[in-house]
DNA sequence: ATCGGGATTGCCT
DNA sequence: GGCAATCCCGATG
C-alpha cells in the first residue's frame, strides 16, 4: 500500500516538472518533431535515459464494444497536427459511453439515424463531431455496435500548452486571467477548442487521418492500466430516466484534469453501482 | 416555415 | 450555485 502511494506521488511530481518545462521552447521542439512525423506516426523519443516509441492506434483498437473502448481510451494520447505542423497532445482521462439502441440518452437511441449522427453508425474509429448549444462542439469516436460511440470528455495536456491556452482564450473576455493547465481540456467542448477540432472532422477516421490520431499510452505520462477507473453516471443527461443513472462515465481516479469528480461513485455507494453488482450477481 | 431543446461553458452573485 | 449565451438540428404542421 505504501509502495503504491509512493509510486503515485512520484508520478505526480515528475509530471509537474514536465509541465514546467513546457512553455516557450515547446514550439521549437514541436516543429522538429513534425519533420520526424511526416510520413510515419511512430517515432522514437527520449524520456530521460530511456527511449520510447510512439505508436499510432489503428482499426483493431477501435473495434471493441462501446464500454470496453470507453475504458480503453483512458491513458491513450489524442494528437492533433495543425496546418503549420505544430502537434498538440493530450492524455485521455475521462470518457462516456453512448450505446445506441436501448440507450435513451444516445443521439442514436432506438436506432434513430439522421444527417447529424451518421458517423455513429460508421465503422469503429469514425469521428463524430456535433455542435451543442449553438456555440460549442463535442467529439466522439464510434465503437463496435450499431450507433454506439465514445464521448471524449477530458484530456491532460501533454504538449502544446501555449497553443492550447491561446485557442481557449480566443473566445473569452479580454483581460481575463490566463487559464491554468487543468482548465484547458477539462470538458468535452473545451478539448475541442484546445485541440482545434473543427466541425468538419465529423466522419473522418481516427485510425488513418493525417490531422488527428490516437497514440498508445505515453510511458512518461503514465499507463492507465495501473490506475483506478471510476465508473459514474454520465453528465448532462438528467432528463433520460433510468439511462441517466447508469455508470457509463469513466475517469482516472485522483487525476486533476477530470471535469467533474463524483464523490458518491468513488465511495461505491450510488444506485448504479448497486445495479451493476446486481447484474453481475445474476450472471 | 416554425418551434423547442440540447452529451456546455463562463461569468455573475 | 445560478443562469444567460446562441444556433443547429430534427420534429411537426
Amino acid at each position: 500500500m505504501y509502495m503504491i502511494m509512493a509510486e503515485r506521488k512520484r508520478k505526480l511530481m515528475s509530471r509537474k516538472v514536465d509541465q514546467k518545462a513546457n512553455s516557450e521552447s515547446e514550439l521549437v521542439a514541436v516543429s522538429k518533431q513534425h519533420k520526424l512525423n511526416e510520413t510515419v506516426h511512430s517515432v522514437y523519443f527520449s524520456g530521460g535515459q530511456t527511449t520510447y516509441v510512439r505508436r499510432r492506434l489503428g482499426e483493431d483498437f477501435f473495434s471493441q464494444p462501446c464500454v470496453a473502448l470507453a475504458k480503453a481510451f483512458l491513458g491513450k494520447v489524442l494528437v492533433r497536427r495543425r496546418e503549420d505542423g505544430t502537434e498538440l497532445r493530450g492524455r485521455v482521462v475521462e470518457t462516456e459511453a453512448y450505446l445506441g439502441g436501448e440507450d435513451k440518452a444516445s443521439h442514436s437511441a432506438g436506432g434513430k439515424r439522421t444527417e447529424r449522427n451518421t458517423a455513429m453508425f460508421m465503422k469503429p474509429g469514425t469521428i463524430y463531431v456535433y455542435p451543442i448549444y449553438g456555440i460549442y462542439l463535442c467529439m466522439n469516436v464510434s465503437s463496435q455496435g450499431d450507433g454506439a460511440a465514445v464521448l471524449l470528455r477530458s484530456l491532460e495536456p501533454l504538449q502544446g500548452h501555449a497553443v492550447m491556452r491561446q485557442l481557449r482564450a480566443a473566445r473569452r473576455k479580454d483581460g481575463a486571467r490566463p487559464l491554468k493547465d487543468k482548465e484547458l481540456c477539462n470538458g468535452p467542448s473545451k478539448l475541442c477548442q484546445a485541440l482545434d477540432v473543427p466541425r468538419h472532422f465529423d466522419r473522418r477516421d481516427l485510425a488513418s487521418d493525417p490531422e488527428v490520431w490516437l497514440e498508445d499510452a505515453d510511458p512518461a505520462a503514465g499507463d492507465a492500466r495501473h490506475e483506478v477507473v471510476v465508473e459514474a453516471p454520465r453528465i448532462g443527461i438528467e432528463s433520460h430516466g433510468e439511462w441517466a443513472k447508469k455508470p457509463l462515465r469513466f475517469y482516472l481516479q485522483g487525476n486533476a484534469f477530470v471535469s467533474v469528480v463524483d464523490k458518491v461513485a468513488e465511495r461505491g455507494e450510488n444506485p448504479s453501482d448497486l445495479n451493476c453488482q446486481t447484474l453481475c450477481n445474476h450472471t
